[in-house]
DNA sequence: TATAAACCTTCCTGTGAGGGGAAGGTCAAG
DNA sequence: CTTGACCTTCCCCTCACAGGAAGGTTTATA
């Protein structure tokens, strides 16, 4: 039985984050001493572990919630498992493709403008709401390449 | 001048949305009527425009006043503005490496699941830190297609 | 044994960018 | 004159915690 910084510590959270999930019921330790400190078992631990790295793959709280259940639910099937995480990376992919959008257009903007001292300058022309010669095409085909 | 429902609406905006503007001084009507309401000329709902179109263009609020100020000052050197707009296209550059790196370690976990009935799942073992073989190396060839 | 340091507790506030809704004032149409 | 569509301010909610205050507990040291 370890006290919330141990706890935290072992599982790589901070003590502020380890008291959260507490108090959210989603890691509950699952004694108090006599004197009120929260009490974490192995198994605690271990579930401490399992939601920092779920949050480390950008799991939601709420999905973490499911995930433990699961994790904690011997007779489950590893289909759900499998739905929830290609949700997730359904989710992700939408938001490169919206992200990898705006830098495009971003980008386009940034290469027409001169960048110099003259006030003239074609991005706030576009933020105005000027027409601008073709609104970037998305021609993504050209994906910058990620670290 | 138009009242704050039509200023939003030719913007593109929530009447929540322009009300914050105002209340946090990004976007102020130039008059309020006799009775208090706020009063958009012209030239304050092309900012509002313009606020709603570098929003969309995922600027943080801080960063529509840098723009705002640019926008308003005719001296501006376009510089600044290329500045700006280049360390946001970094920013979304990191953003979709990480979002990259994560979206491929968890499909490769979903691939590596049988995703049956059967409680056996290798997605829970590897977040329950198990070692797993060959954490997905960064293999940032195979970019999905965006879009 | 006294005390200081290092823990722990609960409670409150703040973050970014608004959304939802209550209580109440204002304005045009019927 | 009343209805309904506006508008105002005010306050609480979101998400996933972080920071800090006030006060209790445990441990190490002088």
């Amino acid at each position: 039985m370890e006290r919330i910084s141990a706890a935290a510590a072992a599982a790589g959270l901070s003590v502020k984050t380890a008291r959260y999930y507490a108090d959210i019921g989603l890691v509950v330790p699952s004694e108090r001493s006599a004197s009120g400190y929260r009490l974490y078992s192995r198994s605690d631990i271990a579930k401490l572990e399992f939601v920092g790295r779920a949050r480390r793959y950008s799991f939601s709280i709420d999905q973490c919630r499911d995930l433990i259940g699961l994790y904690d639910d011997a007779q489950r099937p590893s289909a759900e498992v499998k739905r929830i995480t290609l949700e997730k990376v359904a989710e992700i992919d939408a938001k490169l493709a919206e992200l990898g959008k705006l830098r495009d257009e971003l980008l386009h903007l940034a290469q027409s403008c001169h960048g110099d001292s003259r006030p003239d300058c074609p991005i706030l022309g576009r933020l105005a709401g000027e027409a601008g010669n073709t609104p970037p095409a998305p021609c993504h085909k050209t994906v910058t390449k990620r670290a």
